[in-house]
DNA sequence: CGAATCGATCGAATCGATTCGATACTTCTC
DNA sequence: GAGAAGTATCGAATCGATTCGATCGATTCG
């Protein structure tokens, strides 16, 4: 295929259009946009140039610079897309922004935040940013960002001034769940993590962790189990997905002389994987092992069990990111939201065997 | 949060940097891009003015506009987000996609193919567009795009001029799979397909289908069996999800008078909904039944199973696109490039018992 | 009939940077 | 010491549209 087939030389631009058509340049500009009085044979005339030339509408480019406005919404993603989107709720996210932000005729400029772009995020052509699971070593970006005075969105990140916050209560919701494995009459919990720092270290979770973890949503699920069972140790996953839990599941039930009697995980694809590892092993769940997940998606391959979670409302959680960073573009004031999880209680949890 | 919380005035630009700096405008620029020889002293004293200013780097929108490149690769998929990244091979090929872009410090701007922002795609700031599983109706934005100049790569798609296709073989891939199952014994062999037309209308595949369907992919794959298996008959699931394809399953094997003794899904996914839909009937796979799907993705919950399908290089088919995308944008030639997806024999298929 | 009003159109300034060609000043070479 | 080569800087044009204020007829109102 060759680059630049046909067309005589350089794309037509708006005046040449003009040009052609009789006109002056702000005429044919109000003809293109609406706005303003034309009368409908001048208007015929420009769109008919416009045909003759070849000209497929106003240059974007162009218009983003004059109106100061580029009509995209940057979406920060700290993993690699695989990993990220690995996770049904990370989609479930995505796609109430989406949803948002395609009424409102935005697009989604995804970037990811691996190092080496962070160039790119700093200087990419967008209106306004919403950051997705954010670390806390997105903080020189964000001071960029900010610099540059764009309205910026966070999910689930810690307070950070300028920044408008959407959160969940993952930390209530969390000590919820360990409460509940307190009142069935469980001591020795565990709990299997998101990955805590930006290397996705794996491994059993150090005593030490307050100091090195940078992952927000993982620290305060963390520190909600750690309300109710202070000191609580388990295993931190490499990441969300059904074989990370598994291993964390392994690491953490293969010697039954300090097995738990109850798993926390961080997320229902964990728990799946910690529940496979149960089976694997000889365990039955709930009987000798109680398994809780976070985020109540549909998951397939869970049948017999039905999860007990905390269900969290992710789209609904993107959806107001997305009206947020609508209504801050207008200039309105906005309040942060905070978005809370419902506990359910299903067939992977019971009373402690003694 | 407030919007515009604090500074003076407005937004500071690079001249008001020079300014301050006592320097021109463009060396100013030259002390920013780095494109040109300045002096080490006065490259400081401009930052130094730009660190007073709160000026965080040029404005990325005028840039674009005099640099004619915005950084940005368009990706168009045809669904909402949910249901295109539900398939792991679609996030697969995305991140392949992701990888060669952000490497090359472009972002990715995510857009959707839903009606109403057809208008969005059409005058979206970027420099090149990527299409994923696009359907015919796409044809009047293709158009557009290419009125504008832009290399525009289409993965998976029909031959349309000016579009460079990323390929792969959908068609021969599919005849091979059915050519085995006919080796086997199986006669009477039925297809479910993934969504033949915008609409997602899920039922039996009429006989005329060929007249309505709009979707490349489903299109191909389908030929490639009637091919071996003229006039086969089969279900159009309406999404490519394991409860999709149970439902298709349980539609073709529920009477069992006219039960089919093989299956080809078009998806890992509904392969293992088919499996699904199989075992709640009690049909035994792969004695009384046998199933092939297609991409060859990795899927949890389908042990024991391990399914016979047709392995597909996504990543690489993403990292192609991605490649052919920045190479059209050097003004590189490039040719279309072609995948080969590899048969897996698993033990989800086996000969049919009369 | 003169004035006010409205609609259509145009000119010119503007958005914020990049970049080409020119200029002034050093430094090096023979 | 004159000319060549090179470095640092600047001025002005340019990218492609939008938009404010002005202009000019035509219509309407008092």
């Amino acid at each position: 295929m060759k680059p630049e087939a046909s067309d005589s030389h350089a794309r037509p631009n708006l005046a040449a259009v003009a040009a052609l058509a009789g006109v002056s340049g702000s005429t044919a500009s109000l003809a293109f946009s609406g706005a303003g009085p034309v009368s409908a044979a001048t208007r015929a005339k420009v769109l008919a140039a416009a045909e003759t030339l070849g000209y497929a509408g106003p240059d974007p480019r162009a218009q983003s610079l004059r109106r100061g406005r580029s009509g995209v919404v940057g979406v920060v993603i700290e993993d690699r897309l695989s990993d990220a989107f690995r996770d049904p709720i990370n989609i479930a996210m995505l796609d109430g922004i989406a949803d948002v932000a395609g009424a409102a005729g935005a697009g989604l400029l995804l970037l990811t935040e691996t190092g080496d772009n962070r160039a790119t995020i700093a200087s990419a052509p967008m209106d306004a940013v919403i950051l997705v699971g954010c670390s806390t070593r997105l903080n020189e970006t964000v001071a960029t960002l900010r610099q540059r005075g764009m309205p910026i969105v966070a999910i689930e990140a810690d307070d950070i001034p300028g920044v408008l916050a959407i959160g969940l209560d993952n930390r209530p919701a969390s000590a919820l769940a360990a409460r509940y494995l307190r009142e069935l009459g469980h001591e020795r919990v565990a709990v299997v993590t998101l990955p805590l720092d930006p290397q996705h270290t794996s491994g059993p979770i150090p005593a030490e962790w307050e100091a090195t973890a940078t992952s927000y949503t993982a620290i305060e699920r963390l520190r909600g189990v750690t309300d109710v069972f202070p000191g609580v140790g388990g295993y931190i996953a490499s990441g969300s997905s059904i074989e990370a839990g598994r291993r964390a599941g392994f690491a953490l039930l293969q010697h039954p002389s300090a097995r738990p009697t109850a798993i926390i995980a961080q997320s229902d694809l964990l728990a799946l994987g910690v529940i496979r590892a149960a089976e694997e092993l000889g365990i039955a769940v709930p009987h000798d092992l109680s398994v809780i997940g976070f985020d109540g998606v549909r998951l397939d391959g869970l049948e017999p069990y039905e999860l007990t979670t905390l269900v969290q409302p992710a789209v609904d959680k993107g959806r107001a990111a997305g009206e947020a960073v609508m209504r801050l573009l207008e200039g309105e004031d906005v309040e942060p939201v905070n978005f809370s999880s419902v506990f359910h209680v299903g067939n992977t949890t019971a009373p402690a065997t003694p």
